[in-house]
DNA sequence: CTGAAAGCGCTTACAG
DNA sequence: CTGAAAGCGCTTACAG
């Protein structure tokens, strides 16, 4: 394997070999032999000729002089997150059949490198993005947007933006989970969420909180911080189940928060549900393997990622704008199990 | 927002601006200005004006003409395994650090679709390959490498190709789990593990029979059809543990085997580690929210994508070859927890 | 029906 | 110290 880097093949090499133009070579290879009413011999010889030869199109310059890339910007927050990882799967997998690729960069929530990303897809001049975008990165995702690069939101929104989302109807949600747990019996329901400012996150707990003091219960928010998540639910769990306003039912608006919770109530020797009652945002393969299975409301990635690719590319190709009014929800699903029973 | 396509500002938008030639704004901008000696002032003043006009460089352009388009191609079989989002999360971090973007490309196990993302990443002109590909992708994983694009495979390798790997020593791992398990006194240990003539997992069984040969036990392994893994682990576990030959102890080749046993051996009423001790390659967060935390045998993400990331940029600037010889085996640790007490 | 030529945005010898 | 020009591989009017 001693092969030095050999050139790729060209059209240039494929027209040289065949003897006619380059132009030729590219019409016949871009499927317009008969737009160009190309000879239908030099047609099949060209074709011949090129599988003979392994050409494979060079996207890179066919993107520079055609302004396409065939390739998606995904910014999300952390491809670790078994959320974002399934999402992004499907989106792949739905992007390269449509003959598309995905250039993904992950902000980790912070700002600075969700800047990073932005310029990094902008310079490799993707047709469009996809994005899941922090809370602070606001500005800049409506910059792009307004320089005409197609852009549309997934799982989360920006108060008021312009932008075309793709999300849960959260605060709807919310108010149906936290009302099934009243209809359950359950009447000191608390919630837990994470301090970030994100819009989605805080529907969630409106419609929690509205659904409370509609049934004229008192409200309870618990608010961890993202990067001690574990060990400030942790702390919470021992004050709030130890104390006097303990809850009978937990309602956690993420999967992560749950699986932190979970662990952090059976390590303190609370049993699920004896002890209290759990509900989580989002699927998650471990809620099916704790010993009983977690109640959860259910966001279809499939579902968001087919919509979003869909939508995206409608609006490059048609050159449409994605506005706010093209925003699409995507129905949740809530299953009850084990872990919320009926209780009296 | 009815902002049409801006068109992006180009070197010679800032030539034009700064009154001076196309060549000294890209001088300046690839910080060669000491290298061709440009006037100090006019420097600073190209400086300034890009970023007054938020120049962002087109690393299309740049591509075609360097030939570099500083982006890492990455092959996985699956985005939604827990193990490769982990991988792909921290190989796109490292990545990143270093200026470099990833284009990511999911096989599904499939060779045809492994033919598809490697066309579609050769196309792109990508400067590397890291890749964790089918069994049956080999011909053309060796055919890319001959061509001269840098490529290193990662968690997985092919029996005697002459390409780098990152990977576990899988055999000694197995071993090392399997003799751990029988100091614990356990005897009848059998394993599970899915069909795909991969030679890593290949390795992992080879040691699992290696360690049960010297301690002249009886071997069984169970294979498992990768797509009906769940029906598959199901049926052979009710054999198994209620025939005259039952195990006292499961060692799994892969996490999701493992979750997909857990789920059946406790539907089926059995107890870990009660009816049965279980270890299992690979972390999953599942592993600590079951009732008793499962063994498990880490192969450390983190170590795998930086000495990935790191050896393939190497070989990109420096031009060499990632040969076999340049392999390198990332060290396991195996955490042994409740799923696998001493028994006597 | 086919070819020569311009140009996408950039880098880089080559002159001066 | 600075600029004009070629060329990366492709597409696409424009001629003929």
């Amino acid at each position: 394997m001693t092969t030095t880097r050999t050139k790729r093949v060209s059209i240039k090499d494929i027209a040289e070999r065949a003897g006619v133009s380059i132009s030729l070579v590219s019409f016949v290879l871009n499927g317009k032999s008969r737009e160009h009413r190309v000879g239908e011999e030099i047609a099949e010889r060209i074709t011949r000729i090129a599988e003979e030869m392994r050409y494979v199109p060079n996207m890179v310059a066919k993107g520079l002089r055609s302004g396409r890339t065939y390739t998606i910007g995904f910014i999300i927050p952390d491809l670790e997150a078994p959320y974002f990882a399934k999402l992004s799967g499907i989106i792949e997998r739905e992007a390269s059949v449509r003959g598309y690729s995905i250039m993904m960069g992950s902000t980790g929530e912070s700002d600075t490198r969700a800047s990073g990303v932005i310029e990094l897809l902008r310079s490799r001049g993707v047709d469009g993005i996809i994005a899941a975008p922090n809370h602070g990165s606001r500005d800049e995702i409506e910059r792009v947007a307004s320089e005409g690069v197609p852009i549309i939101m997934v799982d989360r929104r920006y108060d008021g933006a312009d932008i075309a989302t793709v999300t849960l109807d959260n605060r709807k949600a919310a108010y149906e989970a936290t009302c099934g747990l009243i209809e359950r019996g359950y009447r000191n329901i608390k919630a837990v969420t994470y301090r970030s400012g994100l819009e989605h996150i805080g529907d969630r707990v409106d419609g929690y909180l509205e659904a409370i003091a509609e049934n004229g219960l008192a409200p309870e928010v618990f608010s961890a911080d993202y990067y001690n998540r574990r060990d400030g639910i942790g702390r919470w769990i021992a004050a709030s189940m130890s104390g006097p306003d303990k809850p009978d039912a937990l309602l956690f608006m993420a999967d992560i928060l749950c699986v932190d919770g979970i662990i952090e109530l059976t390590g303190a020797g609370y049993s699920i549900p004896g002890d209290v009652a759990v509900i989580s945002f989002d699927k998650n393969d471990a809620f099916d393997l704790f010993n009983v299975p977690i109640s959860y409301i259910e966001q279809p990635h499939d579902r968001f990622a087919e919509a979003a690719v869909e939508m995206l590319l409608k609006a490059v190709n048609e050159k449409e704008e994605l506005t706010a009014d093209k925003s699409v929800t995507i129905d949740h699903r809530i299953y009850w199990r084990g872990s919320t029973p009926v209780c009296h």
